[in-house]
DNA sequence: CATAAACCGAACAGCACTGTTCGATTTAAG
DNA sequence: CTTAAATCGAACAGTGCTGTTCGGTTTATG
């Protein structure tokens, strides 16, 4: 069979679904209230399209979400499964590094999947990406490159935090995107180290 | 004249009004989008009754988070202010240590403020404490027990991002309350102190 | 106990958003 | 060029909130 069996999806659909996805990613990540309407006019694209390729809002959020944590789990998994050559700390700076790009333009799209979807859906889905810095982490943690006077879930918890944070001030203008990798690899790697 | 002239306000209206606003300050700072009905319910009173007191949801708002932000202010100022006696890592220790039981409280009522007020008066409201916090840190950087290799700015927003974590964390039972501050307390020195 | 203040629920209008339907029009594809 | 897919705006019902009005009832206060 050449695709499913029914009639194929014509160019244009295609391209408007790609915009759709984009524009809603770009904007729910700024304002996760937006409305079906805000996005559709962000695409470029009547509502009713919209409504012709996702059916309801939540299954587009659903959709956005779900490419955005393929696309951070590439960036992590890519950085952090980076075998254990690397001592926890350099491999640690190294993620923070190469994931930084990826994860900072999703600035608030977390709360927009918060409000939208089931609480537990998000987690699940969330939770891959912080999976990997979670092992990471805990071999730090074994080799002694990492402290253990506080808790795994603590720390995974602090990065995460001011990954978000980090992320709010690049939206807000607040901090310059190049340089927020440097900031947040000298800011976490002094809470992952072990105190002197 | 005794009070404003007019008539005087009766005792079961004073003490709806502070159920009210302890019902919003509790129910926002779980549930950033609870209703008007929502609030009116946890306080055990009318909805009408609430719209009898505050004009609308907003100023409701606005009264519970000028009330946080006060009990906050005496809470921070009444830590960070104890002079320049003790050694800025001290003083920043005892801070955490004594402004942590009331800031825990009030976990997401700052997004429910975002949601409710102008973005602008919010900021204005919420730097209020802050500033408190970045006074200490400048101290400690011109004294040396702090680092200088980071902006103040950025070492306060990670302050501002790690409180609210943790009182998140604790507000969906991942953390304990009393347990929350030594774990702060550990965590921001390491990010405050210079790197050795 | 008399009065006025304060409460209540029900019901209403207004608004914003979601999701659907319609017919008319454009456009990709064979 | 022909056909079917895809688009569009306008209009609709449904929902859930805000804020208001109403008459009836409770309750503080003097």
């Amino acid at each position: 069979m050449p695709s499913a069996g029914t009639t194929r999806r014509r160019a244009d659909a295609e391209r408007n679904i790609a915009a759709i996805l984009d524009a809603a990613t770009d904007l729910l990540a700024r304002a996760p209230d937006a409305g079906v309407g805000d996005i559709a006019k962000a695409a470029g694209v009547g509502r009713v399209t919209v409504y012709a390729h996702f059916p309801s809002r939540e299954d587009l959020v659903r959709a956005v979400l779900t490419r955005a944590i393929e696309e951070s789990m590439a960036a992590v998994t890519g950085a952090a499964g980076g075998e254990d050559g690397d001592p926890p700390d350099v491999a640690f700076a190294r993620l923070i590094r190469e994931s930084w790009p990826v994860l900072s333009r999703y600035g608030r799209l977390h709360e927009a999947a918060v409000r939208a979807l089931p609480a537990e859906e998000v987690r699940e889905h969330h939770d891959q990406p912080m999976e990997a810095v979670r092992a990471l982490v805990e071999r730090g943690r074994s080799t002694g490159a990492f402290r253990t006077d506080l808790t795994t879930d603590w720390l995974v918890t602090t990065v995460y935090a001011l990954l978000h944070a980090a992320a709010d001030d690049v939206a807000a203008g607040a901090l310059d995107r190049d340089g927020a990798a440097g900031v947040l690899q000298t800011t976490l790697l002094s809470v992952l180290r072990p105190a002197p």
